[in-house]
DNA sequence: CTAAATATACTCTAAACGAGTATAAATGGC
DNA sequence: GCCATTTATACTCGTTTAGAGTATATTTAG
């Protein structure tokens, strides 16, 4: 608590290697690792904001601002983030939730990279990306850079037919003379509602699912390097996606999905937007998030009926066309019973 | 994991007060809790399992079967999870969830009682009650003793009108008068929509948040314990439900809200039930959980038609009236788009 | 045999959804 | 300044779904 409140960027803690802790009892403390996907629109692009290593920048990896808790320090878990990420990239939070607690990571140690903390605490934070006051430190990337099978915008992405289909069917096939007991669900048939192969639509709300197939299928780079994978050699192969550090690919994803999901039933674009924006801004940013491309008449009729925007008076002049009208976020609506989300409605050409 | 696999419940482990650990870099790590909320429906009653102190029944406090979590002994926290609960109750826990996880908690140290976690994991377990094997210990208690507000199945509850209202109301009250920061919402206006005041609406998927007021205000006798009310005196007032020990009432209360919510829209039902069930009975179930009376045409007609279920061909005869079919879990589901719940449709005449 | 209870099929209406058409008001090139 | 282009916005229409009610079938209790 007694950090500094400046934008200067901290260097990510570096650990010497874990010495085992217990107390008195025996059982071992742990040590925490806070991480935040901090999501943003830019240019009508998703991105989330990465720092790197800045001390070997030849096999630097992008990584999400963390640090570890401590409760000597913060009083609470959300607190030491919005600490880790003011030192970090001098952003202060907004908007914050709680993702998820991982704990069953590989113990890579790789020598010379830091450890990994045990337990890590995902966080999904979401922010304006222009909000004046820029980050000091780390930047803003698009998060298909890290799932490009994520990326819909432009069709299906080729990656999915070129390279995932072939690789995870190779994999899938490779467990067929199993004699143990069979899974719940076969892998076949989660490969094809992952990534909507043989007439099975497109589920943009499967992004983590999608990423542990992958990472169980020892396809992502994390799995080898995390020893889950029995080290195939994939050829000349191009790498699905970027990695990331430690298990934060993984956080992200669980980010992404969260956002795709509650975009939907909770008034969370708000945090993306600026005070004043018209609806076609509006539509573009939940476009963004979500993928497809929605029917524009529809979308305004759901927004507006839903009370979930009201018009400030003023005019966006400057659009390229007739000037569009500029609303703001109802606030109210947070009052009202359930407060809704975005009701989007992708026309089905869209899909596949 | 070389834990005894039988049934023999084993105490609530007893801890010492804890010594400042920290690794080499001077950062804390802390003890992890893993807590379960295992559910099941009793006799058409929502029932979570419990475990009692033995050490003195006198202020015996009900809990969550938990214990800490060790990486030394459990590979995955959900793993180390299984084992404690397992080692309590003797209960095997089939479906689980995590839910979250709490790090803000009082720091009360009641001498003579053990020392909370710092952080704690909660789990969301569904399970049936009846299932032959029964639990060696603990106990399966309606979640209503816990939160009696919560229980509209014979109307809006009487404690809400008698004790809440106007104990909340005087709360709200109090802070009127400040001259800091507004916060973004009214105290007023959260109580209104926590408890469906003033005409608003019952939202049952409110859980949290109503216990998160309640122990704001300081209304819940844990508030009072983790020394974060005030200690106001509330004369006679009959305490707000049954305490739990550390944060588990929080846990619980997030378990039933995760459980109201994710019926409606994942077939998590049927983790409920028996393998088969006639219609009515999965919708006594629903109710258990949900609470208000459903169209029981409508009700049939959504379930089968989602797919949810297919006709086992048996009957059940001796239902009071006309024999019913019996139906199972239609798996396939879970292959289909996105496996839905049971699309519920309260009639509007049973709100408020 | 009859009343009561339950199971289940079917109908009806209003609202919501998905998609399309029409029109208004700006910009940019010539 | 005119016109093609672009964007904003209003309105219509058919289909689906939700919510509610009616009718009928088949059992048990007495």
């Amino acid at each position: 608590m007694n950090m500094e409140l400046s934008g200067r960027a901290k260097p990510i803690p570096e650990k010497a290697q874990r010495a085992p802790l217990k107390d008195s009892m025996g059982h071992a403390a742990v040590e925490i690792g806070l991480n935040a996907a901090i999501v943003a629109v830019l240019d009508n692009e998703p991105v989330a904001l990465v720092v790197r290593d800045t001390a070997d920048s030849a096999g630097a990896t992008d990584g999400l601002p963390f640090g570890p808790f401590s409760p000597r320090d913060h009083r609470t878990l959300e607190g030491g983030l919005r600490t880790w990420v003011r030192d970090q990239t001098g952003l202060e939070l907004g908007y914050a939730e709680q993702l998820y607690t991982f704990g069953d990571r590989g113990r890579h140690v790789d020598p010379g990279d830091m450890a990994p903390p045990i337990v890590s605490i995902g966080y999904l934070a979401l922010t304006q990306a222009g909000d004046g006051r820029g980050v000091s430190n780390g930047a803003w990337r698009t998060w298909y850079h890290y799932f490009p099978w994520e990326d819909w915008r432009r069709g299906r992405p080729d990656i999915i037919a070129n390279e995932i289909e072939p690789r995870l069917k190779a994999w899938a096939e490779s467990a067929k003379p199993s004699n143990g007991p069979q899974p719940l669900i076969a892998r076949a048939d989660r490969i094809r509602m992952c990534f909507a192969l043989d007439g099975a639509a497109w589920d943009e709300e499967k992004v983590l699912e999608r990423y542990e197939l992958l990472y169980e299928a020892g396809l992502v780079d994390e799995a080898l390097r995390d020893g889950r994978s029995s080290a195939k050699v994939w050829g000349d192969h191009p790498r699905l996606g970027l990695p990331m550090k430690f298990d934060h690919r993984r956080i992200l994803a669980t980010a992404i999905n969260r956002t795709r999901a509650k975009i939907k039933y909770r008034p969370v674009v708000f945090e993306l937007m600026p005070d004043d924006f018209t609806l076609y801004e509006l539509q573009k940013t939940v476009e963004a998030i979500l993928g497809p491309h929605l029917h524009k008449q529809n979308f305004r009729r759901l927004v507006e009926g839903a009370g979930l925007v009201e018009p400030t008076g003023e005019m966006k002049t400057r659009t390229g066309g007739r000037p569009a009208k500029l609303f703001r976020f109802r606030r109210e609506v947070l009052l009202e019973r359930p407060a809704p989300g975005v009701r989007v409605s992708a026309p089905p050409s869209s899909r596949n």
